[in-house]
DNA sequence: CTTGACAGACCAACCAGTCGGTCTCAGTGC
DNA sequence: GCACTGAGACCGACTGGTTGGTCTGTCAAG
């Protein structure tokens, strides 16, 4: 691991804890074991450093996401693949989404308009399985398509203000749990009776308490 | 209104706009017009005014949602009006809950525990109806109650990230998609043939599109 | 000898908070 | 009715510490 990526990976830890006003470049510099220069010739300002992280984490999302719907599951296959993907990212990137979430009101203008794009990229491609799921019937037809979008981020995304790796359930069980949750919410009555989504459902997990 | 409450509206814009970090004591003090001299007989600190902010509104959401579990309504019920008053609450404290969920990370260590305890005690109200709604088998037997709460949790207070008030959808029918999508995840195929809820669901509302 | 990676002393700007001062007004004594 | 007093509300020039960023070097590799 090079000097610029241990920057960034102290800096994350440091911004999470702290907020990116609460960190000083001298203290990312002590903790990442470097110096004022050593800092400077890698980033032009600390907002730069801001920005790359930001980047780099929408970037990696969007791209996930984008594999997933480009396959010819069902939409309700479709968003589950989703969630479970993203929820996982919350293992590896939570530093990163926390940062994102938290401190992108600090970005400088230059950089906004790049994140941005990725940002309304990763919602029209929930848009569009929302609007497919209602078009071939899988989805309740009352659904108002950006408001349910909109929910299911954020069930999602708030995930960063409690998340633990060490917590008492896995990111796999959260995942499931949304995934219950969610298609609860949007699935007709008679795709719900579909044979091959029931797996998607707790209730039919094996791990489900049965009475 | 007097100048602390003008002090307090004015930071409310600076902050959701910019952030805790992003404004200048002089900014408050030019644009609430006033000076430094009259903004330190009011507050003691720019982190004194932080934490009022913080503290007048989850004092507010907390007195609401305890007033409406102390009824003898159904669950699912109670869970309706929480949502729809929480829901509401966004019309007019957006500015108060922005901050609220962007800048308690710079609250100083003597403000956090006041804050933290009400906090604890919002999601307590919620713990406890959706247990008791699984007990009276209203709720899905199935669901984990934590996980559960942070979902709801999450979707809602996302809104404060992309609501506008002069929006296409007014925050009442934002809160009945709400109650919409969190009770089809809640709710037993049983409870949802009760006919005494079906004003809670999308497809039985009179502006609901009907083929 | 050149170039890129990094070191660290130094600087200028900024900003939260201070402090002596002014203005208004209610209360008091005569 | 008038002069005096003191307290609370508010003013704004000033300061001291902090912080992002610069600049001159050093050194190892090629």
């Amino acid at each position: 691991m090079d000097l610029k990526d241990r920057i960034i990976e102290t800096s994350l830890t440091l911004f999470e804890q702290h907020g990116f006003h609460g960190v000083t470049v001298n203290q990312i510099v002590s903790e990442s074991g470097t110096s004022k220069g050593g800092f400077y010739h890698h980033f032009q300002s600390k907002d730069e450093l801001l920005f790359v992280i930001h980047d780099y984490f929408i970037s990696y999302v969007l791209t996930k996401a984008k594999e997933t719907i480009e396959t010819n599951d069902h939409p309700t296959e479709k968003m589950q693949k989703i969630i479970k993907s993203f929820v996982k990212v919350f293992d590896i990137y939570k530093p990163h989404i926390s940062v994102f979430y938290q401190e992108s009101i600090y970005l400088k203008p230059q950089y906004v308009d790049a994140i941005k794009e990725k940002r309304q990229s990763y919602k029209a491609v929930l848009f569009d399985v929302i609007r497919e799921g209602i078009e071939k019937r899988e989805f309740r037809s009352e659904l108002p398509v950006e408001i349910t979008v909109m929910s299911i981020l954020g069930m999602v995304n708030w995930s960063y203000k409690w998340y633990k790796k060490d917590g008492e359930k896995t990111i796999e069980e959260i995942a499931d749990i949304y995934v219950d949750l969610i298609l609860h919410s949007l699935l007709t009555e008679q795709t719900k009776k579909d044979a091959r989504f029931k797996e998607y459902f707790l209730e039919n997990h094996l791990t489900a308490s049965k009475k």
